[in-house]
DNA sequence: TCTGAAAGTCAATACCG
DNA sequence: CGGTATTGACTTTCAGA
């Protein structure tokens, strides 16, 4: 997967498709001023070089019940690798938690989660998360707002 | 915008567009057994109701040469709510911040922030972050494995 | 590389059970 | 609610500049 040369064009269209990938080949080829052939050639090129990884419905999370946004900070116990690897395939299966990011720093892991409530995730913390043998300690800290939350990354050059 | 009511089948739907929103709705449609236009119309509908926010292309932030992922906790100074417009504003001008959340305990703001590298970071830190006057405190932490990073919601019920 | 045209596919609506 | 059928729009490929 090489690191590919990305002009002018390529970063508009990307752009373009962070922020709505429900325009049209056309609408896109007006936009930047290229017809509708090479505009879609360009963006096959993006998709298969992987710089497009996929295209994703964005769900409201309000509505969907989902008040609760909280982040929790983490720590295992340090004995091997297989601790570690229990946790992490724990994570993948709990849909709440949509992000997990191993930190430096103080905490080990950063978890990112949606929950209905409080009462929801102080069942998933204190069921799924603290009866775990190798989690050690849990901080919690939650969203009051949301000031910025968007899928959008910056292309550089 | 009313609490929809969901049944099996909406939710199925969501969980596909989560994964995929370039499925055809003809595809949709077969995976929960149903015809392309009820299928249509059930999207719509979840559109209309904002459910589903958005459709957007998701970039390879590696393969864009953003390699590095850093939360910064930031602490404003508490006088009035101007500083915190003035903190606000400006957040939504960098691009490189594509999440900042109000939050419980000791620090005022969490930012999920993505940087080529260090000195890419350094520079965002101490030329613009640092360099606002209502800023009293920034701390940092570097992401050093992503365990998981998705953009699905749990669809409730 | 782009443009433009042609062919096949899909989205979206209307209408019927 | 669900299905079928239709039209117009779009995607995708190919020839030519």
């Amino acid at each position: 997967m090489p690191a590919i040369e990305l002009d002018r064009i390529d970063r508009q269209i990307l752009d373009l498709l962070q922020d709505d990938a429900h325009l049209t080949y056309q609408q896109i080829a007006e936009r930047v001023n290229l017809s509708a052939s090479p505009c879609l050639r360009r963006i096959k090129r993006l998709e298969e070089a992987g710089i497009i990884k996929r295209y994703v419905a964005l769900l409201d999370p309000q509505k969907l019940g989902l008040g609760l946004l909280a982040y929790v900070s983490v720590k295992l116990e340090k004995r091997g690798a297989k601790p570690l690897e229990n946790f992490r395939a724990a994570v993948q299966t709990w849909p709440e938690v949509v992000t997990c990011l191993a930190m430096t720093g103080e905490m080990d892991y950063l978890l990112r989660v949606h929950c209905r409530d409080l009462e929801h995730f102080t069942h998933l913390v204190m069921e799924r998360l603290m009866t775990r043998p190798e989690v050690m300690d849990v901080k919690s800290s939650f969203a009051l707002e949301r000031v910025k939350d968007t899928t959008a990354l910056p292309v550089p050059q």
